[in-house]
DNA sequence: AAAACTAGCGTTATAATATAACAATATGCT
DNA sequence: AGCATATTGTTATATTATAACGCTAGTTTT
């Protein structure tokens, strides 16, 4: 099992927590994914992108737009954000935590993984783990009740270690 | 594990799946749980969990909504809805379905359990199990990350048996 | 090169979901 | 009856998300 924290606690040390690398080389990363992909991560895109890593905390639509407001000249509205939302998460940049109606980057952008996540009611991080023993209970459940999954939600809520 | 569905799918035959009662039974069942817990199901909650008891397919706020104006010449407006609702997953009557913002009746409603949901796509049917396999699973996800789970949310979207 | 096509984004409007705040009424208790 | 509390009514508004249409720039087709 591998958890993955997406927070702002700076003591935030759990064993297999790792760095991620800053916003920069995070977006030059998604950059060449997207060469590699044959997708176009436009300015607009990668401003969202940029402003999801930024932020310490899973971030709303609304959030999103009213910061590309401040940051630009440029006209925003709900689409602006969406369309940009709605590719990133083709692609794997971000996830959307439905209970929450909100964004996170992604941990790991290559590996089109299922994840876990657990959010903290208190504090708003929220960790994001891959354990493959959970995965393959749901792939039985799955099967048990003859369903072909194509999309899986699991967000745990709770309180974090640091908030306790 | 054991999985139950909510569907309208006449022939839904799995070997798991058990009866739940008629409409009318199972609110006497919520009338008795409330009795035990003093908690009072007032006509208008009644009439929101028989409706969507009825429905074959989770049902929206706002769906709910229309069919209480229908039924009724008590005025309602969206709070009328939405309390009723919060006193029904209070007291494990209902579950919501975040990722399609809708309601179903939990099956098992004396249980107080947590139950992972498998949600067709094309029918809307749903399954509800609960795999305690599963749940030991995000037991130890939670314990690995030192988090105190309080909600969990585990819904599996895909394609059910009869629409493939 | 002109025409047709497409992806991306701008723009306006609106749909869909949910809650805040306060007033009125019903219920249970002493 | 009188009081406290729970429930519901009512109005207004917040929050989240999408539809629909048009423009532009780049690409492909002919």
């Amino acid at each position: 099992m591998n958890i993955c924290a997406h927070t702002h606690h700076d003591d935030d040390r759990l064993h297999s927590v790792h760095e991620h690398g800053s916003v920069k080389e995070r977006i030059k990363q998604a950059e060449e994914i997207c060469d590699e992909a044959g997708a176009r991560l436009t300015p607009l895109r990668k401003e969202v992108l940029s402003l999801i890593l930024s932020a310490k905390a899973p971030i709303g639509a609304y959030d999103l737009l009213a910061k590309l407001k401040n940051n630009n000249e440029r006209p925003a509205a709900p689409p602006t954000v969406y369309r940009s939302l709605e590719f990133l998460l083709e692609h794997g940049f971000v996830h959307r935590l439905t209970s929450i109606n909100a964004f996170i980057p992604c941990c790991h952008p290559r590996e089109g993984h299922q994840a876990a996540f657990l959010i903290c009611q208190n504090c708003h991080s929220v960790k994001e783990t891959s354990a493959n023993d959970l995965f393959d209970q749901l792939k039985n459940i799955a099967d048990q009740g003859h369903f072909q999954a194509q999309n899986s939600v699991i967000e745990i809520s709770g309180m974090c270690q640091q908030c306790q």
